[in-house]
DNA sequence: CACGAACCGTACCGTACGGTACGTATATGG
DNA sequence: CCATATACGTACCGTACGGTACGGTTCGTG
């Protein structure tokens, strides 16, 4: 039950490599494939082992949780010049890596254990899955609204009230739905381009509205 | 295209208090909490007659969500003109409404437990809750902008389009946050009042329009 | 009243999981 | 070459669950 989370190799490569296995058992069967027993089948190691690194199961899951968060990167803007155009398109591509993202398989089973747990645990994975999980890609797009604010592009008073909109504009319920287990969405361009012409037209200054097509 | 849905009394009066006190279990404690031996305890019933009458434990989680949405009733809109003032207050209560429907206890439970069996089960319960849970409220949503639209206030192409981007300004990431355990919003009303408001600056005719405050 | 159906309470069975203990192998360091 | 630590594999234990069986009880019906 450690709660300390030191970013750099938070793991040994071996153990690393324990929580991949364990990540695929999950992925593959759910959780309830995902016993002890299977992931130290799985990985050659020892159920000893497992108990020495993660303490118990609980300790497990928080480092798959943790682990599988330490492999998202999202690579941080560079401080171009933004203009409307491309402005656009940098939050099309926000939202198409954004729809990517919570359709995966590991997300998406990540976050069925972390909701199946919720009520259950006091929702200690599900914060530690929201903290670590999320905060990249609120991170990158909190920056990319910004800068779009800074060069004249949009206007709101609130950062956080402009992201949340934007946010879900692109996911609506496709998220539950996913997680429900409703196959994937058939064409997330499309999707990304609606969420996008929707956010710009809500938030963009006359300096974006006048490069927009008229309405209808 | 959906499967035939025998509305009136699905199931006795004894069946019904059974599924309320198993829906009472789930909420109090989660699945782990939900045994057929805690069910058949609470609900001074015996295992037996659990068996007989739901099949098996998948069939009584089946027959909760279907107990669950069969409580949940939606009264239609009757055919009174809608002006600008109006259709805004609609939405509005839509909103507010839908909120207070995702927020609620059961609710999060029974999409907790659905979620949670989801890639095990082939998501039988995740079809079940969508279906089942999600179609009143979504009759009642698109009755309401396609008014809208024929008393000339709304103007888009495609309703279903339009009802996924209501959809997704009224609650962006709060259902998700609340499945994995985040605390309540704290203040539903102005959260309805801002989606509603960013919706008719999208959807809204010139009549519309002409009534809302400029930007910023 | 008698009969049968439905139902309750409980005891029971097989299984499977989380967690622990132990004997063995491999590697590291003096 | 030995000593120590680390980790593997397996066997084991207690528990708790899903599902079944059975005797006793209530209740509706002829």
């Amino acid at each position: 039950m450690s709660v300390d989370t030191a970013e750099p190799s938070e793991f040994s490569p071996r153990q690393n490599a324990v929580l991949e296995q364990a990540l695929r058992l999950l992925v593959d069967g759910g959780e309830k494939a995902l016993t002890t027993s299977g992931v130290a089948r799985a990985a050659n190691c020892s159920k000893e082992s497992l108990y020495k690194w993660f303490g118990d199961r609980d300790g497990l899951l928080s480092a798959m949780i943790a682990y599988q968060a330490s492999k998202v990167r999202t690579f941080e803007r560079n401080g171009e010049r933004l203009t409307a155009a491309s402005l656009h398109d940098h939050v099309v591509i926000f939202a198409r890596d954004l729809l990517e993202v919570l359709a995966g398989d590991v997300s998406l089973a990540l976050n069925r254990l972390a909701i199946g747990q919720s009520n259950r645990d006091g929702s200690k994975l599900g914060k530690l899955l929201l903290e670590r999980g999320r905060r990249q890609i609120d991170r990158r797009a909190m920056a990319l609204i910004d800068a779009g604010k800074r060069a004249g592009l949009l206007r709101f008073s609130d950062a956080d009230e402009a992201y949340h909109t934007l946010y879900g504009l692109i996911v609506s319920d496709l998220h539950v739905r996913m997680l429900l287990g409703e196959p994937g969405l058939k064409d997330t361009a499309r999707q990304a381009e609606r969420a996008v012409t929707a956010f710009l037209r809500l938030y963009g200054t006359d300096k974006v509205l006048a490069e927009m097509p008229v309405l209808g």
